[in-house]
DNA sequence: CGGCTTATTATACGCCCGAATAATTCGCGC
DNA sequence: GCGCGAATTATTCGGGCGTATAATAAGCCG
């Protein structure tokens, strides 16, 4: 009757561990393959632990999905904060979008799984919709104090119609990029990003994508 | 013993009628639901049958999938070809791309569903990249022949750049404005993505947004 | 109209699923 | 250093999975 030795970890780094194991197994083995065996096993623990820190798998999988999400704004955030000045820190913003780590074909599949979810259970709708909103809010305060910055006024409707726009570019650039990686060098699609902000922002050439330190 | 009396269909009617019934199953209950024996039963028919016209469930799958972009491209570029010209049918393209049919929650839920395969089996990869370089050449041909039409000379490279930014931007407006749905008026999607498409390609502000029959 | 091909059904197999429960061992508080 | 609560394991349950194979009926061809 040798019974496994195991040790007792925190409820933050287990829960941790298990959300890790869990967007292991997703992004291996699709989300039909991240089964409560699989993710058990990737963490180092038995099956039955996951239902005593998430009520089901379903809750579970939701907490995967913001981790998820919210790396990826964070990621971009984080580069962005680092720049001097608006424009600096738009620029970084769109680049970090477009280059590793968040285009990461493991990232996309994780995004893609969770995306598809979204008709079946609507707890994962909200959850989009918290992150897309954030998203959004993020680009649109960078894009208006960027504006501030060039000391071209513009109204609060047209700053949010920019906003749609550079973040469906971004968006789509992202998901291409990601998907065809190999399709483009890696300076190719950030400076396609930054020449086509600036095209859609209707800046002058060279206002965003020419080189800077 | 009554065994169910059925109907002997053509070879190509069987197949479309599973195929049809796989779509269902995955937009309904995702793929982990589209199980053999729920696709069949949508289908009308029994499980057994799916392995006598598909020599797995995975090809079956694959089959979906070529469906589902197909049908895709399609939609758009049967709304191009309705234009006289060439700025007409490179603005009915992008319509298209961001309304209905082509918009719809369902498409999007199967779209992402496939996408997030695509790391898993490579299988799918093939198929993902063949129309995604099939969209991409559709988009370069309406965009060179506009710029022709525009008398406006641009570079095989330069005329790529844009093809690969329009692309990304339509990309980005259809998942943002399916996912989001609510969040938009009809007419406001297209309109911006027209407005944005104008201002990626450096056009007058009007020339492909402005109002015309 | 009867025989033959084959599309279709029916059933069985071995495996894995998520969840529930019982049994155990860890490690902190005293 | 030891007891006790709780974190973790082990086991069980009912059910569904994809696939394989045998039995059957549909419907064309002579």
């Amino acid at each position: 009757m040798n019974r496994r030795t195991y040790h007792r970890a925190s409820e933050a780094e287990r829960r941790e561990d298990l959300i890790a194991a869990t967007l292991d197994c997703i992004a291996e083995f699709g989300i039909q393959g991240a089964t409560v065996r699989q993710i058990a096993m990737r963490a180092g623990v038995t099956g039955g632990l996951i239902r005593h820190y998430f009520s089901s798998k379903d809750q579970m999988l939701q907490a995967a999905y913001r981790k998820v999400m919210a790396g990826m704004t964070e990621a971009a955030v984080a580069a962005a904060i680092e720049g001097e000045t608006a424009r600096s820190r738009l620029r970084r913003f769109i680049v970090a979008n477009v280059t590793p780590p968040v285009t990461d074909p493991r990232t996309l599949s994780l995004w893609a799984a969770f995306i598809s979810h979204i008709q079946i259970d609507q707890s994962f709708a909200a959850i989009h919709r918290e992150n897309y909103l954030s998203f959004l809010a993020a680009l649109e305060t960078l894009l208006s104090a960027f504006f501030v910055e060039e000391k071209r006024a513009l109204s609060p409707a047209q700053c949010r119609t920019y906003a749609i726009g550079v973040n469906a570019l971004v968006d789509g650039l992202w998901l291409e990029g990601t998907l065809a990686a190999d399709t483009f060098a890696e300076h190719e699609l950030a400076e396609n990003a930054l020449i086509s902000v600036e095209a859609l922002l209707r800046l002058q050439p060279g206002e965003l994508s020419a080189e800077q330190r």
